[in-house]
This record gives C-alpha cells, structure tokens and sequence, in this order.
DNA sequence: TCTGGGGTCCTCCATCCC
DNA sequence: TCTGGGGATGGAGGACCC
C-alpha cells in the first residue's frame, strides 16, 4: 500500500485529500510513521524526528494513527490476496508477499502482470487506496519490483534479467543492509551489488560474519530461495514507552517498569500466549539502551511473575542520569503456563522427575520436572519455586486486570487517554511527577480530569454529527465535520469539556453509509496513539 | 527540540555438562 | 585427576525491518 496510515487518513478526512499529511507520535520526542506524497516533497520521511518534520511542513496535517482503522482495512487487502493463493506472508499491515505459483494463479510473466493489475483495481475498489504490485521470481527481487513501482505501479522482474538490474544499484538495495552494514562495506571500497557479487562469498563472510555474508553474496547474484511462509508465531511480546520527559525519580521508574510488565502480560494473554524469559530495557538519558533478562524455570501469563522479574531485573540497573525509555518484553512464547504444570502435577500427570524429592505433592514438586529446555542451573530456582505459594494470590489480580482491560482497550483507539490503572496513581514521590509521560500527555499541563482529544481521532458530536479533531489545547477542541463520502466540512471550536462531544468509532472508507468500523481490540497501538498535540498541535490542513 | 514501537535474527561470550 | 573440546543454554548487544 503507498503511503499507507496516510493515505488511509486521506480517505477518511476529505479536507486533507491533496495536502501534506504526517503520521506519527505527536508528543515532543514522537517520530513520523507515514508521510504522504505531498509531504515528501518537502523532505518528510519514515522515521525522521517530529520536530524535524515540523520544521519542514509546518502547514501539515499532523495526526496520531489510528491503528484500528489501518487493521481493517489490511485486513480486506490480506483477503484479496488470499483470494490468489494460500500462501501469503505478510511482513506489516500494508505489505505481504504472495507466492502466485502455489495458487496457480499465474504461470508466465503475461499471466503474472494480468493478476498484478486485476489485483490492483480490486484494491482500489475494495478500499478507495492505491498500492504497488512487484513481479519476479524472488521475494528479494518482488520486494524490489514493488518499490519501484510506488506509487501506484506495477513492475516484474523479468527472469534472467536480475543480475543486470541489480548490478548498479547501491548496496542498501538488498535486505539487511543498513547504515552499519553499508558504511561496512563502503570502507571495503564496495559500494554496489556488482561490488559485493564481485567480491566473492569468503570475503563477505569474512566481513560481515558468516550468515549474513553468505546470504548477501547470495542475493548480489541474484539468488535468493527463502519461501514465502503463510503463518508465522510470535517469538516475543513487549511494550515500551519513551518518556516526554526523562525519569529520575527512582519510584516513579520502578512504577513505570511494574505498568509495562502487566500491559505486556495483558498483551501476552490476548494472544493466548505464555512466555518464559522476562526482558526489562532501559534507554538512558544519552540514548545508551541496555537489556537485562531473566529466564525462568517455566513459561508463565502471571502478571505478578513478570512484574516481580521486571522489578528484580530493574534493581540491577543504574538509572542516575535520567532514563527516556522503559520497555519489558517476554520472550521463549509457550501455549501453556507453570501453572498449567502445576494443576497437571496435582493431577498426578507428571509423575517423574526431581520431584520426588520435595515434600509433598504441591506445586513446588514440579520443580525442574517437563519443562522442556529446562537447564536448571542458572539463577532462579529458588525464585520460581518461591512463585508457587503466589499462584492462588494471581487470581484476584487478574480478575481486576480483565475487568480493566476491556475499558482502556475501548479507548486506545479513540482518542482518549489510556488512563492510569483505575485507583493507582503514579507514585508521588516528591509531590508531583517529573514528566507527564505517555499516559498522563494529554493531562500534561491541563487541568486534572480534563478530557484530553488527540489530533485525528474520531469524534461524533450530538448536534453537528460525525467528525474528526483537528487540534486541541488550552480548554478548547477544534472538530471538523465531515466523512469519507461528504464533501470537505466545517470546523468549529468546542470547550474540551462540551458534554455534546464524544469519542466514537471511526467509519469505514468506502461504501457510504454510517455503520462503524468495529473497534478491534487494540493494544497494540503505541503509546504515542494518544499523544497531545498540545496547544499549537493538531492539523493544520 | 533529535532519534517511536514492535518485532526478528545474528554474534559473542560465559557457563554447564558430557 | 586433569585437560580439552563441543554442544546446549542463557545473557547482552547490535543490526535491521516496517
């Protein structure tokens, strides 16, 4: 898809069709996701700081994603191409990778080119957007194809014409080669795919390390067998936040720390996964980011486990300086739980082991036993082991966290803050919280309570009907009223509090009508999903 | 006013065990 | 009993991708 979380907005909001549009987090430390064309001629791309993007378009259209909106509409994309073949592999929400010979729905290069354009005009149809079709023989070369054709294009590799076109093209062309990799090999004197071809496989292993070496002499010749795999598991879960401003204040970082432990267990149960490694990352004041894990001796969906390794993981670290970014991920993802061992212990279903040792048939005597990969030794047996006189305790824990769950999830999407746990407010520490920080953006400087309304979040008003926030601050909210299918509408100015003025569901691109688009669940939405745009923030369409 | 969030994969090193 | 090698595992960091 071109341009995609913008081209989506684009869609959505009539006003902006044309202009400049800049998606991503708002808040001061936010980076741009999506630019659109218009956008990119002023020098607005993926990645670049929100300040930087600022000072490049100030009249742009500044929005926060709408993450549940783009699912969607990847979602009736995926099943156009599904219609090809079974095998499809999607690499992000606006991207994937078909392998059209599985579906036998192409067999030459003409029959490939028919389905790639037929495939485009369902698009265009089916969402209202444009996106670009890559033909080759390769996912590398597919990948390549459908870069050139953005956007709105079609381009096929035609076989045996690969190492000819690749030869002069700069090494960042491949995948996997980034800025390190490319100033790598730029002070071997290689700047182009002909250079690393011409190189040889033992060279660039030798430079690069073995399986990246192989595998990129492989592709500067044009070779690349790697299959196109339809279903992919999860190998980790994490969250993370970057602060408005660094944290000092060592409770309140512990606090953030415990926060981030239970999103990412919540994350972690929605996907009906459980996980065995518990990782805490840290980014300091100088952008230095360190890691620290602990593995323990079965996986685990305990939000208490997780949150005490994340805390137990955090004590190890020095935080004196400020830290800007908290993040705890699991990772060595399960589909059962110690618990789950625990109950079958009790059920006699695992009768061998060390457990023999232990006194008595509880919990504790699983230790050590059918955990696969279970090494034991390292730190953590008695950590574990410890965890199972809390495992009556989780219970209560998550039956508030699930009743919690389904409100903050309603909100992701919609514009309002996904607030504090209810009745847990950060830690007051010296009195009041050094940065507002993700959650609290939109009360920032505000007045407590207030509602806080993120730029391009949908709203439906009780007089004027639906519309989008344009930009608030300072009390006031500024709403355009329009839809997909209307005309370019009206902007008006509301108090923040106006009690006529709710979030709402966003409503789908094509096909008219008001029926909402469901709102998804959403956790996945970054926390810059809900950042302010602050006084002067919002779009300036 | 510089640098998000969610991932995957690889490498290097240490340790344990055989 | 000492030594060495190799594999598995864990921990940390880095590069890369969208």
């Amino acid at each position: 898809m071109d341009a995609f979380f913008a081209a989506v907005e684009q869609a959505a909001k009539p006003s902006l069709r044309g202009k400049p549009v800049i998606v991503g987090g708002l808040g001061p430390r936010g980076v741009v996701a999506t630019a659109s064309y218009e956008a990119r001629r002023f020098g607005v791309r993926s990645a670049m700081p929100m300040a930087q993007a600022r000072r490049l378009a100030p009249n742009a259209a500044y929005l926060v994603p709408r993450f549940t909106v783009y699912r969607s509409v990847s979602l009736r994309v995926m099943e156009l191409l599904g219609r090809l073949s079974p095998l499809v592999e999607p690499l992000s929400l606006d991207e994937a990778f078909v392998d059209l010979e599985a579906g036998g729905a192409a067999y030459d290069g003409a029959t490939a080119r028919s389905v790639g354009e037929r495939l485009r005009r369902d698009i265009r149809e089916v969402t209202g957007l444009t996106g670009s079709v890559g033909l080759a023989g390769s996912k590398m070369l597919a990948k390549i194809a459908s870069e050139e054709a953005k956007p709105d294009g079609l381009v096929v590799i035609e076989p045996g014409t690969e190492r000819a076109l690749l030869a002069p093209m700069g090494v960042r062309t491949l995948p996997g080669v980034g800025p390190a990799t490319e100033e790598h090999l730029r002070r071997a004197g290689m700047t182009t795919v002909a250079d690393l071809a011409e190189a040889g496989e033992d060279e660039l292993v030798r430079l690069l390390g073995r399986a990246h070496g192989v595998s990129l002499h492989a592709m500067a010749l044009g070779r690349d067998d790697r299959p196109v795999v339809a279903e992919r598991d999860a190998k980790s879960v994490s969250v993370e936040d970057t602060f408005d401003v660094d944290l000092h204040d060592r409770v309140r970082v512990r606090w953030e720390v415990e926060r981030l432990a239970e999103r990412c267990v919540r994350r972690l149960r929605a996907a009906g996964r459980s996980g065995r490694t518990v990782v805490l990352k840290v980014r300091r004041y100088d952008f230095s980011t360190l890691t620290r894990s602990e593995t323990l001796r079965g996986p685990t969906d305990d939000p208490v486990v997780v949150r005490e390794a994340a805390a137990r993981l955090l004590d190890a670290v020095d935080t004196t300086g400020g830290v800007r970014l908290l993040g705890v991920g699991v990772s060595g993802l399960a589909d059962y739980t110690q618990e789950d061992l625990f109950a079958q212990a009790s059920a006699g279903v695992v009768p061998d082991g060390p457990a023999g040792s232990a006194e008595g048939p509880g919990p504790v005597a699983v230790e050590g036993a059918a955990v696969p990969g279970g090494a034991g030794g390292s730190a953590g047996t008695e950590r574990v082991a410890g965890r199972a006189d809390a495992v009556d305790a989780v219970d209560a824990v998550v039956g508030t966290d699930r009743a919690a769950r389904a409100d903050v999830v309603g909100r992701a999407d919609r514009g309002l803050d996904g607030a504090p746990p209810p009745g847990e407010p950060p830690p007051g520490g010296s009195g009041r919280p050094e940065g507002p920080g993700p959650d609290a953006r939109g009360g920032g400087e505000g007045v407590p309570g207030e509602r806080h309304w993120a730029a391009g979040a949908d709203v439906r008003h009780a007089v004027h009907g639906a519309g989008w926030v344009q930009g608030s601050g300072v009390g006031r909210v500024t709403v355009r009223f329009e839809e997909p299918w209307s005309a370019p509408g009206r902007v008006r100015t509301f108090r923040t509090d106006d009690p006529q003025l709710e979030p709402s569901d966003p409503l789908p691109l094509v096909g008219g009508g008001p029926q909402p688009v469901p709102s998804g669940t959403d956790p996945t939405g970054p926390p810059g999903g809900d950042g302010a745009p602050g006084a002067d923030g919002g779009a300036r369409p």
